[in-house]
DNA sequence: CATAAATAGGACAAATTTGTCCGAATAAAT
DNA sequence: ATTTATTCGGACAAATTTGTCCTATTTATG
């Protein structure tokens, strides 16, 4: 559904979250380890979010990276995948014309508008801090 | 949501199934002008939905590629899907974790399986048949 | 100031997906 | 029988996504 640049993203995010609610800033090491992503590539991952303001970067000794408490609130699920993956999951038709809307539809438009709202609906309404309740909690899991 | 493949596949699926309404076998050159697909490409697809018993294919002259009747009523939009992506649509955590159920789920693991749901029963519950209708009709299209 | 620890970013490499080409096999038509 | 039109299948090529490596830059700390 999402691209593996997105699932990392919304894992590291997520991570990141859960220890800027105790005020600790993460090493990009330490968010690879507890999400059991590709280091290097998870970089790449963050750098893309930090330019998108979904989180803040510190370069240097004791540098790493953390989520305004506030914006931890406002952040959805949503932002950042459009972050990374664009538009595409909820534009594009779903069988891969180029043009297809309400006027000239594929034959499974209609059915395929239904699901993508349903899953609008679910990444506009889901919260970072939503996502991290459940983490301290030991009833959810960002690895294995 | 689905590869190229799978959606080349379905286009394909439904023209051949239009013309095999009206017992027009049709030719991959056909096919592939009325859906915008590229060519070769589309012949790998058409074998492995023939392969699958998805489409019945004729070798040579005269040959080409068609559906029987009653199976257009019979096949799903599900099972062009699963004969070309398997059932990476419905299994696989979205965040990407190898293990993710009820007892060990990610962050948004009961979101996800909600919306799957909805994919999964849209999916079985979309005939072949039922995607000729509107194109026959010109309410629906399979290019541009 | 020097050092160490960290992110930033560019270049590159590997893997996967998408797409092409061509010869072999098959079958209808002449 | 030969030709022609077609699918089949293998090898290859291109494009995209995923992942790695190395250097530069930044910043805290001694």
């Amino acid at each position: 559904m999402f691209s593996k640049a997105c699932e990392y993203g919304i894992r590291a995010a997520t991570y990141i979250a859960t220890q800027s609610l105790t005020g600790r800033r993460v090493s990009l090491r330490e968010i690879a380890e507890e999400i059991d992503s590709p280091m290097a590539f998870t970089a790449k991952i963050l750098q893309q979010l930090s330019r998108n303001q979904i989180l803040d970067s510190a370069k240097g000794a004791a540098g790493g990276f953390e989520i305004e408490r506030a914006r931890i609130d406002q952040i959805r699920l949503g932002d950042i995948v459009f972050a990374i993956d664009g538009n595409a999951v909820y534009a594009g038709c779903g069988l891969g014309l180029r043009e297809c809307n309400a006027a000239k539809p594929c034959p499974v438009h209609d059915k395929f508008v239904a699901i993508r709202n349903d899953l609008q609906q679910m990444l506009e309404n889901t919260s970072l801090y939503e996502m991290t309740l459940g983490l301290e909690a030991g009833l959810t899991y960002l690895k294995r």
